[in-house]
DNA sequence: TATTGTTATACTCTATAACTATA
DNA sequence: TATAGTTATAGAGTATAACAATA
């Protein structure tokens, strides 16, 4: 095995591993390796109990969240600040929501380049029903760990996210190295 | 704020989470909110990495690793299953990677049914500048945590896990409760 | 009958660029 | 000039269902 697998079964790294990759570090690419697989079955889990109470993509519902919990009608380009999307993908995600009746667009009362979108009773219903199921599964897939554990989790989390921070600012390396051996 | 920010800035859950949801769960919510925005952002971070080598989908550069870990051909269906997509998306992604010369679709020598895949010398200079720098990405993210954090973590991650595969056989609970208040 | 893969269809998400209206 | 949002265009990824070829 030369190679990590991201999304499934046991997560292993061969024995030659850092003979391969002299510039890795393995206990790096393995945690990495469970983090995403982690965070992927945790978002499957997530939608899966999602979609019982309605058929959204995790972007629709988190509109539908963010306008609600921000307490008043948003601008779209707030949202779309928040989602970390382009404007033009904006204006589709708002088109299937009103589509589906679940926001409004209404134009806004002082700039009249700008919108702001609200979301109708239909929406909150949903919300109603989904937000608990959300943090059920939370509360379910972290049943294991016990507070302590769930708060050092997350502090390791908040490190690395820390440092990620940084490092989508600087200049990737210039090469990394690679020692093709066996399988070829 | 009453729900949490699942991709975007500090991650908090506010004063009355356990009053609006109480069969919830705060360190569990703080928790995967974390989880899943630290993935994001490590995925957008080696993704970034990855493109200054070629302008793949992680699907697509995926499917490359996949057969080269392999050491041989694979049949479509087995790398499907690798990946968790069904055929017919499989048959796209292959469609695109051929497009583009990566790999190619021999017949199967005895089942007549069956495709092999093959990757391209192009395929594999490109696995060996791409694999080093998502390597790299695993280093540089993770270089904030010594080795016995990164195995407490990864240890922390496996139980995550092992959980959510239980869930994901279980039906989910018929109902879970929101207490509305204020913002309304 | 079951398996393998493709085709057809459709929808979501995404981005970029050109555009309109307004500030 | 700058900002807000839409439109047009394009492409990837995804799923489902129907299908052909083969086992």
């Amino acid at each position: 095995m030369t190679d990590v697998e991201i999304r499934n079964a046991p997560v292993s790294v061969g024995d030659d591993f850092e003979d391969e990759f002299p510039d890795a570090r393995r206990v790096a690419t393995v945690a990495v390796a469970n983090l995403v697989r982690t965070a992927d079955r945790m978002l499957a889990e997530i939608d899966r109990r999602r979609r019982t109470v309605a058929n959204l993509s995790a972007n629709a519902s988190q509109i539908l969240a963010v306008v609600e919990g921000a307490g008043e009608p948003l601008p779209p380009h707030v949202i779309a600040e928040r989602l970390l999307v382009t404007s033009g993908t904006m204006t589709s995600l708002l088109d299937t929501l009103e589509r589906r009746g679940l926001i409004q667009r209404v134009p806004h009362p002082s700039d009249r380049r700008k919108l702001l979108i609200d979301i109708t009773d239909e929406a909150r219903d949903i919300l109603d029903r989904m937000l608990p199921r959300i943090h059920g599964a939370e509360r379910d897939a972290l049943s294991v760990l016990s507070d302590d554990e769930c708060r050092t989790m997350t502090a390791l989390l908040e490190r690395i996210q820390a440092q990620l921070e940084e490092l989508a600012h600087a200049n990737p390396p210039d090469r990394e190295e690679r020692r093709v051996s066996g399988s070829r």
